[in-house]
Parts: structure tokens; sequence; C-alpha cells
RNA sequence: GAGCCGGUAGCUCAGCGGUAGAGCAGUGGCCUUUUAAGCCAUUGGUCGUGGGUUCGAUUCCCACCCGGCUCACCA
């Protein structure tokens, strides 16, 4: 796929010879500024029964054409739908040959009156028309009848290199990524229904925490030193929690410096909240809201399906203890990892494969995702996770191996981990000595020991209950995607 | 990082040792309510890149690039 612009190729040599015929006759498709249309294409077909005889203006690009000599019919398209058009040569004199200058993809504005043609269709016979930009590279429209296409753009890399090509021509991928727009869009509704508040915090960092990732690393000239970026949300907004916020939230972009997969892309959203004086119990009752709210208003129904699994997000969610998960899918007990030795048997023998930074808590993490996680297909929360892979929670108070921590189940994936926050500023500074030992031991993502955060809570933070929910992962449950770059708009490539 | 599959015209694809094919799009012609419009004619390709084998390579071999899937790493 070449990147310059390919002059010799005859297709685009067309369309510029037409653009220099435009020109020359006055009719410069890229003078053009506004064209004050009546109605959004969709709008014609809505309003029909008004709009019958009447004179509209419309805009939009051209998807197909078809000629038949003293008469044309073509379709326009925009964000909201398609209309016909019909144009008659008898009418519009010499003006109807500007018609042979046209192209697909052409951006067109047309004045006419609505009628339905003998087949039915409603259509806009055209008194007058203005090109108004010109598409200089062929567009790959596909033909199509009623749901069937042909010659659709296909090519999947073409497809997330171009997202513009394929988000005009492929309506799946349309409706795919304008759900994720209406979900994001939905949750903030729900939150700020729910009196909480929206908060940026900065994604240029000294020191990113949050999270067990690496990070990636920039240089700031002026300051002359190194900053990170976020890895997660939650350092900071715990602050603004501090500060007397209440009920704060982000949704915002995370960075973490990892391999990319079906599940993992460089950079993707975050959405984290904060709620003073609530616990564990009061997140998954909120987790259960916001997933049925959103998936009411934005596709008018609570069930969903995916690899032939029905879940109903009306209903509560299962809640089960993590080591008695991993009990029932695995058979093994509290026992089995009683100390790091007997943990990491039990783990080989699930054919799990143990590092030497590896921690009981960490094994069993793995656990949950080698061997548990797949089970979990109805929505699930499986809480009281082990405390060293759990740095900012708060501790069960009678399983001080435990944190009050959750993770959401859906479809088998981790779509939301929550916890009730660490606030104990003594407790926090022996945890992040704890996680210092791991990383000085090899661990590359334990977290970071942040003396600025520890500061901060010192001045007291209010017990809360804390989420965070991968955006992204939440809109492939919820679209029943399989591929984490189908629901990001332009995921990360290779150089090509 | 490993394995498997793929990259041929603007798009969708076929071809697989003898100097490249189809449909649609494009171009020219006929056609004043068509709709995958139709009919006739026609243009268009360093067959991902670089090496090698061969009289000859899109086709066989090697390396590399890009992509997809699976696994590993990773929340």
């Amino acid at each position: 796929m070449s990147r310059h612009f390919d002059e010799e190729n005859p297709l685009v040599q067309v369309r510029l010879e037409k653009l220099q015929k435009l020109r020359s006759m006055g009719l410069d498709p890229f003078a053009v500024e506004r064209y004050p249309i009546t109605h959004p294409l969709e709008a014609i077909h809505e309003q029909f029964e008004t709009l019958e005889g009447q004179t509209v203006c419309v805009a939009g690009r051209i998807f197909s054409i078809r000629q038949m000599g003293r008469a044309t019919f073509a379709h326009l398209m925009d964000t909201t739908g398609k209309l016909q058009i019909y144009l008659k040569a008898d009418e519009l004199g010499e003006r109807y040959s500007l018609i042979d200058l046209w192209d697909l993809g052409d951006y067109l504005g047309v004045k006419g009156f609505v009628f339905r043609t003998r087949t039915g269709e409603i259509t806009v016979h055209v008194q007058e028309f203005t090109l108004l930009a010109k598409a200089v590279r062929p567009v790959p429209f596909p033909k199509e009848k009623g749901e069937q296409r042909w010659f659709e753009l296909h090519d999947v890399e073409q497809r997330y290199r171009q997202r513009y090509l394929d988000l005009l021509v492929n309506p799946e991928s349309r409706r795919r990524l304008l759900a994720r727009c209406r979900i994001v869009s939905e949750i903030r509704r729900f939150l700020e229904s729910e009196g909480f508040i929206e908060v940026e915090t900065p994604v240029l960092q000294p020191m990113a925490g949050g999270a067990a990732a690496r990070p990636f690393i920039t240089y700031h000239n002026a300051l002359q030193r190194e900053f990170q970026l976020r890895i997660a949300l939650e350092l900071y907004l715990k602050r603004v929690l501090i500060g007397g916020i209440d009920k704060v939230f982000e949704i915002g972009r995370v960075f973490r410096n990892e391999g990319i997969s079906t599940r993992h892309n460089p950079e993707f959203t975050m959405l984290e909240l904060y709620q003073a004086y609530a616990n564990l119990e009061d997140i998954m009752e909120l987790v259960e809201r916001l997933f049925r709210t959103v998936a009411e208003r934005v596709f008018g129904t609570t069930v969903f399906e995916m690899h032939g699994v029905q879940v109903d997000f009306s209903q509560p969610w299962r809640r089960v203890r993590l080591m008695d998960a991993i009990h029932e899918y695995t058979g093994l007990t509290e026992a089995d990892f009683e100390t790091l030795e007997r943990a990491a048997q039990a783990a080989e023998k699930l054919g799990i494969h143990i590092e030497r930074k590896d921690t009981v808590g960490g094994i069993i993490e793995k656990v949950l995702e080698k061997c548990v996680a797949e089970h979990l297909q109805q929505p699930t929360f499986v809480y009281s996770f082990p405390i060293e892979t759990s740095p900012l929670a708060k501790r069960e108070p009678d399983n001080p191996r435990f944190t009050r921590r959750f993770e959401g189940y859906v479809f088998g994936k981790e779509v939301a981990n929550a916890f009730s926050e660490l606030n104990d500023p003594l407790e926090q500074r022996e945890r992040f000595e704890q996680q210092l030992a791991l990383r000085q031991a090899g661990d590359e993502e334990a977290h970071p020991y942040d003396e600025d955060f520890l500061h901060a809570m010192e001045y007291g933070m209010p017990p809360a209950g804390g989420l965070g929910i991968g955006i992204d992962r939440m809109v492939m449950l919820l679209t029943g995607t399989d591929s984490i770059r189908e629901v990001i708009f332009f995921p990360q490539m290779r150089e090509g």
C-alpha cells in the first residue's frame, strides 16, 4: 500500500482530470464552504408523510450511481443513512452533463422535491445540485441490495490502517464503533446521575503507579527529565478523593508497555471511580446497575449472547470467593497454597508455568486466569484476592492473607476490578515496602513506592470503594466482539 | 518470541514453472422511474520486498517486511 500521491494511477488521473474540468468551468468543488441542508438523509425517510411533494436540501457522499441516458439515479449517504436522488436531463439542461464528472465518494448537495418512485423508493427529484468535494482516489463502496453486499472491503490490515474506509464502507464496523461511543456516553450519564464528578488527572507522571504493568517512558525537554505515561488512574483519583470530592470518576487513556494481542492494545481506555463511605458490596451493586443501565440504554435489552452463551444483566451477578472458585473448578483447596512450594507444585500439576518471581498470591491469580476464568461465563464477582497482588486494597479483617477485592467476570473474561480501598497510610507504607522487595527480587511490575501518594494519604483518606473497568473489553462483550482492535478506532499497528 | 495461514488490478478473488485472468469499479457508446439496472466495446498489474535454483519464476527454495489466528509474555 503506497503512501505517496500516485498520480500515475489511471483511476486517480481520471478523477484529477474531472476536477480540472470542473475548475475550468468555475465549479471548483473545493472552493465550497457550506451547504445549507434542511434534513439529514434518514429524516427524509422518517418524515416522508409530511415531506412528500415538499422541497428539501440534502447532502452526502455519492454511494452509487445508475445513469440511463437522459435520466440518472444515485444514492447519497451520510451519518444517518442513505437516500436516492433522481435527475432528469430535460429539466437540468446543460447541467445534466456535469454528472459525467461525478465519482463514487464525491460529496454532493441537492435541492429538490420528495417523491416515491414507481418501485416505491423514497427519492428526491433534483432541481439544483452542487458538487461539494471530490474524491480524487477511488472509494471502494460496495454494491448492495438490501442486506446483501458485494465487493466489500474485507482486508483486515487495510480496515485497521485505513479505518476511515472501513467506517465508510462496512456497516458492521460503523455500528460497532458507534456503539462504543454510545456506551461511553451512557456510562458518563449513569455515573453523573449517581452523583459522581468527572475529573482529569495527569497522563505524564513522575512514577506510573496504580497497577502492575511496565510503563512507556518519555522525556520533557524544558524540565530535562523523564516522565512515564500513566498505567492507571488510581493514585491521582485517590488524591482527589482526599481533596474532598467524595464521588469521583475518570474515563481516560492508559498506556501499558506490553505485547499486542486480540485482547491487548498498548493504549486503552479505563474507567475508574471512587466513592467515599462505600465498600466492596456497594461497588458490586453499582457495577450491576451500571451494566444493566448501559445495556438497556444503548441496546434496549439486558440479554447478550456470545459463542452461544446467554447472559442477562437484569439479574444480580453471582458472588464467589476466589479460593472457593478455585476449589470448584480445580479441586485444589487453601491448604494446597499454604506455602510457596506447595502452591508452585499444585500449579505445575495444572500445567501452569511458574517463574522464580512468583509469590503464592501470584500463583493463585494464575490459577484463576488459566483454570477458572473460562468457566465464569455468567456475570460473576470473584472476591477475596491475595494480599501480595493487591497492594492498594484493604485487608480482610479475619483473613489477613487476603484483601477486600473483587474482579467481575462475564463470558469468561475479566471486565472489572474493585476494592475497599486501603486508607491506612501506615499499612500502605508497609505494602509499598513489600512491593519494593518483590521488585528487588526481579518483579519489574511490582508496584512502585510512591512517597508523594503516601504523604497525601497521611492527611486522611476516607473509607472508600473503588472500581476499574476496561472500557474496550466492556464494549467487546456488549457487542460480541472477539478482537479489541475491532472496538478501537485506530488500533496500534506496526509501521506499514 | 514460536507455530500455522495469508499478501496477485481501486475492491472481491482465481491461477501456481512457459512472458497474468474474472466480476465489480473506470473509460467510450445505446438507454428519460432505475436499484447488484441492462446491452456492446475497452483501459488497467515492477503477482509484498530481496536473493537463489532454472533456458525461463507470480508459481520452487531461502531470508526479510506486513497482517490474521493460536500459544507464550502480559491484566
